[in-house]
DNA sequence: TCACTTCCTGAACACTTTGTTCAGCAAAAT
DNA sequence: ATTTTGCTGAACAAAGTGTTCAGGAAGTGA
């Protein structure tokens, strides 16, 4: 590819993160991005259509970086037996986060944070769906995911939220904690 | 006072809220709100210094009705030792939810639903924070109320999303079956 | 009924932001 | 060296925001 579109691109998106960690998303506008960035007003727009493709490809482009599939839980992990490989692919993906905290922090207020969430949300779903309708509580199967999978994205958000001061392993110890306690005994004990 | 400015006002409301029910608030523009309240330009100005004003009021009016100081609980109780008294209590408040449900749905989409999310937080931790405490997990109390309350918001919004469909009772089964699960014998037993 | 006070009206205005267009220039590609 | 592709920056139309103001309508009180 051009190098000169790179080169655009990366300034353009270089430019947003910046201006994040100052204000709202909505709040910037396109001009400020231009001059951050340093580049020509139809340049930016021969790039992307609006403010808003440009947000969602930015996330999209850093959220796929994130959530990498070597993420995924492999199909044959049998989680209800074995607590501890749960906790452990947990906290590797907090600690996937903390490795762009300067990212990821950025983004997480204003309209950009609910992309977060929408992406985050269908990637536990995907990853964790199956594991999930395992997981031993008399209510209906929608139900236990919604709880589940949001309450864990709350939580990563609280993290986030305050500074990530916690390490990883903490926070999936308290959420797992939270989550669980009662039923740590349902695993056959190998 | 004077029954012109109320005429006005509830015009406002009323336009807001119906096109909400169509359309995110910020793709609303203040003119469409002017032609759907079929009043002057300058008329919405000197009631409302901006749209995001007209919003937080609104949604402020809304939410002081809605989670109005009946639904306190009183400090006496001790709902560790009473979980029937805490499950009636927030059935009581979904059911005040699903009275506003017009005006509620409508909302919960966009940048209104953030407003909502923060004034819910704020009561819960108002109403509930000393009874969060005596749940018995160890995780911090700072956690602990994060999740409680961070799950029940979570939960609402879900099921305002999916339109209500569920009864108060329902929702609040499965979401104290979630949360409470392993620890319903705590209490003393009268 | 007669003031008079308050509110509403709607047009005009300055300002900001958005997204497009285009001619000219610079940098890659072949 | 020639062609293709991308960047520039000014100029433009369109849409939205928030203010101002003269005039009219509707409430208030005597």
């Amino acid at each position: 590819m051009d190098r000169r579109q790179q080169k655009t691109r990366t300034a353009i998106y270089d430019a947003l993160t910046k201006l994040l960690r100052k204000r709202r998303f909505e709040d910037i506008t396109v001009q400020e991005i231009i001059d951050e960035a340093n580049i020509g007003r139809s340049t930016f727009y021969s790039h992307f259509e609006t403010k808003d493709q440009l947000l969602e490809q930015m996330c999209d482009e850093m959220f796929t970086h994130v959530f990498s599939e070597s993420l995924m839980p492999e199909k044959s992990h049998d989680f209800s037996a074995n607590h501890e490989e749960l906790r452990a692919l947990l906290e590797h993906l907090l600690w996937h986060i903390k490795d762009h905290e300067d990212n990821i922090s950025s983004i997480m207020y204003g309209e950009s944070e609910k992309l977060f969430t929408r992406y985050f949300s269908g990637y536990l779903e995907n990853a964790f769906g199956d594991l999930i309708s395992h997981i031993d509580i008399d209510v209906s199967s929608e139900f236990k995911k919604q709880f589940v999978i949001g309450s864990f994205i709350n939580t990563v958000k609280w993290w986030i939220g305050g500074g990530l001061v916690q390490s990883p392993g903490e926070i999936i110890d308290a959420y797992l904690r939270c989550l669980i306690r009662g039923n740590q005994n349902h695993g056959t004990g190998k």
